[in-house]
Formats: C-alpha cells, structure tokens, sequence
DNA sequence: CGCCAGGCAACAC
DNA sequence: GTGTTGCATGGC
C-alpha cells in the first residue's frame, strides 16, 4: 500500500473533515456545530489564526473535548486574544484553561504563544507566516504543536505526527512507529502531494479513524450495514452518524 | 475503579 | 540520542 491509498479510503469512508475546528465560529460561516468547515482551507484573519494555534496548545495531550472546553472559558471571557493573554497573570489563566488539564503547565505555554504572536508581522488580514524553527523557539511547542499550526492556522503543509499517525501508519505497515518525529515528518512528506488541503485532511482523517476506531484497543469489526441501518446510524455518535460508506476492512 | 485522551520540557544516562 | 517523569482534567 502507498500513501495516499490509505488516504484515499479514509477520505471514502468518512469523507471530508474540515481542517480544524473554531468552535468561536461553530454554526457561523458555513461551520457546523463544532466549528469545522468541511472543505474549507485555513482562517485568513489574525483572531482565527490565533485561535487555532492556542487550540493546538490546549489540546497537547488531552481530549479534543476538554480543549475545546478550555477554548470556550477563554472566549467567553474575552481572553482569546493574544495581547490579553499576554498580560493575564498566570493563575487567572490556570484556572480558565483549567478543563484541558495541566492547566498550570498551559497557563505559561499559552502567555509564551502569545508574546511569539504579538511579535508576527501582521500582512493583510492575517500574518506573516513564521518559520518552524521560529515556532519551536517558543517553550511549550514542539514539533506536533509547530506542524499543526503551521498546517491548519497558517496553511503551511508540514506534516503532523501524532500518536493517532504512529498507530496508525504502524499497523497498516506503511511506516515504523518507532522512528524519531523529523525522519517519519519526511518519509511521509516526500510520498504525499505538497498540497496544504492534503496534508491538513490527511491528518484530520487520521484523527477521525484513530478515534472512532483504530484506539489503543482497537474496534477492528466491521460492519457492511452501517450505511442503510437506521438503528446504527440513530444510535451513533455524531461522526460515525456522518459516514456515508462502510467502515469494513480497513485496518 | 482503571485506562485513556490530537505533548512537552527537564533530566538521567 | 533514548528513556523516564511530572503535569491534571474529564469520559467511559
């Protein structure tokens, strides 16, 4: 299997997933009610290049549910805003992030992503688009954080590697998931279209398999009827609801 | 109750 | 460069 077999069947199955999500935005400008924008490309304004950058710091190592809890406190109290955070003391911000958990640990990462945004060059709506070694300067982003800001804030394709990514590629045999970040970033980069709109959906795709299905233990049974069962497709969660193919024989 | 969820920095070796 | 540990909440 190539690549982009395993994107073309995963994009099949459960089909366009919408970069990443704004949920400041959920129901609004096309968005659904999560904030994704199926088909859509990066923000091009600096409030939503923001928050997808302090998204993808809230999220490190917890469930996209809690960040986004986390997300929804800062933009309720108007804190989604670089210079605001900036100037929030700490424990202000710990106890507003404090859902995504290690909310200490995120209050500084998020005044330290802050201070780097406060320091872009603004260009039209949006920014200059900073380099990723510029981004893994700041403490608290690694190569995960930098490459999904530069993919889905800015539109920069730099390939995410994240624990779904390594499972994934691991047991389908495309890659070893023991290989270090930067040599696994590369050996996929250089089989994938250098296209912005690839890279940011194969990553989503990856997620959306690696949650529903391909987990630590993995829910490899397969189920023909899914798509014509009105019992199945009622009792699902939302994203399995929007599958309009079978989930059988992948992985 | 235990396990897991879209990591990272700091430190040991 | 590889391996380990602390950080901490919420869903199932």
């Amino acid at each position: 299997m190539h690549w982009m077999d395993l994107y073309h069947r995963l994009l099949e199955i459960y089909g366009p997933r919408g970069w990443w999500p704004l949920p400041s935005r959920a129901g609004r400008d096309g968005r659904d009610e999560r904030g994704y924008l199926p088909g859509g490309g990066p923000p091009s304004d600096r409030a939503g290049i923001f928050e997808i950058s302090v998204g993808a710091v809230l999220t490190q190592g917890i469930s996209w549910t809690n960040a986004e809890r986390a997300l929804l406190r800062l933009l309720e109290n108007d804190f989604l805003d670089p210079r605001r955070i900036a100037d929030c003391p700490p424990e202000t911000l710990a106890s507003l992030v404090r859902p995504a958990g290690y909310y200490n640990v995120k209050a500084r990462k998020l005044i330290e992503l802050s201070g780097f945004f406060l320091g872009l060059r603004p260009d039209g709506p949006g920014f200059r688009a900073p380099g990723r070694t510029d981004l893994l300067r700041v403490w608290g982003i690694g190569p995960e954080t930098a490459d999904c800001i530069l993919t889905y804030a800015f539109g920069i394709p730099s390939f995410v590697i994240d624990e779904y990514t390594r499972r994934i590629f691991g047991r389908t045999g495309l890659a070893d998931p023991k290989e270090p970040y930067e040599k696994l970033r590369t050996a996929v980069e250089r089989g994938i279209p250098d296209s912005p709109a690839v890279y940011a959906e194969y990553h989503a795709l990856i997620v959306e398999h690696g949650k529903l299905r391909c987990r630590t233990r993995p829910d490899c049974r397969p189920c023909p009827l899914l798509s014509c069962c009105e019992y199945g497709l009622s009792s699902l969660s939302y994203e399995t609801a929007r599958t309009k193919h079978d989930t059988s024989s992948l992985v």
